[in-house]
DNA sequence: CGGGCTTTGTTCTATACCGAACATAGTGCA
DNA sequence: TGCACTATGTTCGGTATAGAACAAAGCCCG
């Protein structure tokens, strides 16, 4: 419980401009992402962009049917929301926390008003472009890769977004957002775990060696990590 | 060939403000585009943003394997080179020309200026909002679609920017558009064929009954089609 | 402690697609 | 006309995943 807020826990945040981000202070509200809770629904118009910093969102289509598919993850690397400052307001997407922590909120107004500034405008773009990457790289993975390898994808870019080395997360959780039956993912995660990668009980995943997930996994997660590098590089707090 | 040009041809740029649109109009460059050229390619930096008017661009990912996956198509409805003013200046995707033809291109520096103006800016961005659509419901359908699904859904958008009802296209480089062997793009266009669906011979797709390519393909091709729809309505020319 | 629930494990068949090999048929050019 | 080339058609075995049904194990809570 953080006494003072200290927004470069997002990397988006740190990112900005330090009198932008002054600025932002008193407009940013801290609140709790709770497991499973649906920061906006297929079409709904966005009240507020979500800024997380321990807590992860993913984007995701929900079919006709049913089934789901995810598109993209959010965690204290971006924002939820850009359709917010795109101009189209809504998306034909479901934004749900996929693993619960904090995150900074901005009301859509103020979001608005901000994206005038030309230095936050640019931050804004260059990570909308970072999160095309991802979208784009998780069709491609779609496409062509195996269960295996997309699975390692995920928890590393999981990872990426979360302090230390654990997941809560049931497997049926993970097989709706990457689209596949439970069974899959129990049959791929035990496969990992027979190979000494993971170890998890009962909706607790430990990552034992980060560096055999990423031998296992497609170029897909090297693709976006550069990218998201490249476009946002850590150092880049002003 | 266009004596005088009309630039209304693209839908992003009759979306512009007719003042905007006279001030592009020596800027802009009526260029052939003939079928296979690449505009650019992965990581490159662009020299050029592209307003496609009867020519289609498709943006892939080449895998290091050689096999490849189609991200999004762009046609008269849309420009290519968006990570142009986006901020990223490259992306890891090539842009190959899919169907031959003509569209008006920019230089580098000129679209950087002309995104200063806010009305350029606005319908840049919604196009961007509505590339991203498209590109997220390709890894939804790669996800849980059939090919034949996949097949109607690509000759739907692919019809949606040419005139006509003819497209020139090899099976083959069908198959390399949608990330499957030839051989399945074979057998799935002879099941649209013995439907009555469309007829083809030799690189020469004719759609008989476009409307039971609709009711055949996924949601996914009405999703897309819809958002382009409300972000870029046709009626928006100033 | 025991019952009910959630989570994970196992097994079966069905099927869509892959990879490879090869056959056929149009098309263009000498 | 005949030859080379490209495009399409067909077949076969192999495999990853879907779909369904059910078993087992861990956890919560009365």
């Amino acid at each position: 419980m953080p006494v003072r807020p200290d927004l470069t826990q997002n990397r988006l945040l740190a990112a900005l401009p330090g009198a932008d981000r002054q600025r932002w202070l008193p407009k940013l509200e801290l609140v709790s992402l709770r497991l499973g809770q649906v920061l906006y629904e297929s079409g709904d118009t966005m009240s507020h962009v979500y800024f997380p910093t321990t807590a992860i969102v993913s984007l995701l289509y929900v079919m006709e049917n049913g089934a789901s598919a995810e598109i993209a993850v959010v965690g204290n690397d971006g924002l939820v929301g850009i359709s917010l400052f795109m101009g189209g307001e809504s998306t034909p997407n479901r934004a749900v926390v996929q693993s619960a922590g904090l995150g900074y909120r901005l009301a859509s107004q103020s979001i608005k008003e901000e994206f005038q500034n030309p230095a936050v405008l640019h931050v804004l773009l260059l990570y909308t472009q970072a999160l095309i990457t991802q979208m784009s790289q998780t069709a491609v993975c779609n496409r062509h890769h195996t269960l295996d390898q997309q699975l390692c994808r995920w928890l590393l870019l999981s990872l990426d977004r979360l302090h230390g080395n654990q997941l809560v997360m049931t497997q049926e959780l993970i097989a709706n957002m990457l689209g596949v039956r439970r069974q899959g993912v129990t049959e791929a995660a035990h496969r990992l775990q027979d190979a000494g990668l993971i170890r998890y009980a009962r909706g607790c995943i430990s990552v034992l060696d980060r560096s055999g997930l990423e031998q296992r996994t497609c170029e897909c997660y090297a693709v976006v990590r550069r990218e998201y590098e490249r476009l946002l590089p850590r150092g880049a707090a002003t």
